[in-house]
DNA sequence: CAAATATACATAAGATTCTTATACATAATA
DNA sequence: TATTATGTATAAGAATCTTATGTATATTTG
């Protein structure tokens, strides 16, 4: 049972932004399930962002842990499926994390894209 | 001797940054030694975005150990500072690490701000 | 003048997040 | 019938960072 996942690894640049994906997702789709939130990331980065497994369970596993997440487990097609909702501390503490992402790509922008020096 | 640092912890969103930061601070700057960057940083993020000594010197010492960076030690009023500048791949590496950076923040845009939805 | 702050580098322990590799299971496709 | 797609899960290890120190000199402040 080969896992031909050809998993590209992500740039280190993402590392810690996950959290921060899944909540926007969920602030905009109201519920989603593990795999979906994968499939979906994968369609609007046009398959530069590879979410693996491996990251996304236990991710999902701990905001719920912190109360930011809720579970609904649903069986379809005889498979089981785990959807997740922001509870209400969840939607106040997405607020805060897309005002923190903002700030985040504000100051990288600044660092990269520094006002071009004068010259006279 | 208290460290009145009072280190405000930065957004786990930085995490994997570091490294880039450090290549483009010095591809626009020459050379720098690491006290300077980490005040260089705070200043262009107004503050914001504060570099731990304890992130930023082993992070000089893998980059210069992966050949990326060369280090030259100079002493200034009694006091030692190391400079760091890229080296030839160094600078080939920081264009690669700039372009993987525009791609991470463009994704991340997309992610955060879809393309709003059409009402009819 | 003594104490605190600023400058300057360094490392070790622990936390957090992620990659990689599995594991199990069903449905659809080649 | 074998592979791929769908679906969740965890464990081992890597990578990065925080926190807490340690050492040392220069400057500023009370």
């Amino acid at each position: 049972m080969p896992r031909n996942d050809k998993k590209m690894k992500n740039s280190q640049l993402y590392k810690g932004s996950l959290n921060t994906i899944i909540m926007k997702l969920l602030e905009e789709n109201g519920k989603m399930y593990g795999y979906e939130i994968t499939q979906k990331v994968k369609a609007i980065t046009q398959g530069e962002l590879n979410i693996t497994e491996g990251a996304l369970y236990p991710a999902l596993h701990k905001l719920e842990a912190e109360g930011l997440l809720d579970v609904e487990i649903e069986k379809v097609d005889n498979r089981m499926r785990k959807y997740y909702k922001l509870t209400e501390t969840g939607q106040k503490e997405t607020v805060n994390r897309l005002s923190e992402l903002e700030d985040f790509i504000r100051n990288m922008q600044s660092l990269v894209n520094p006002s071009p020096k004068l010259e006279f």
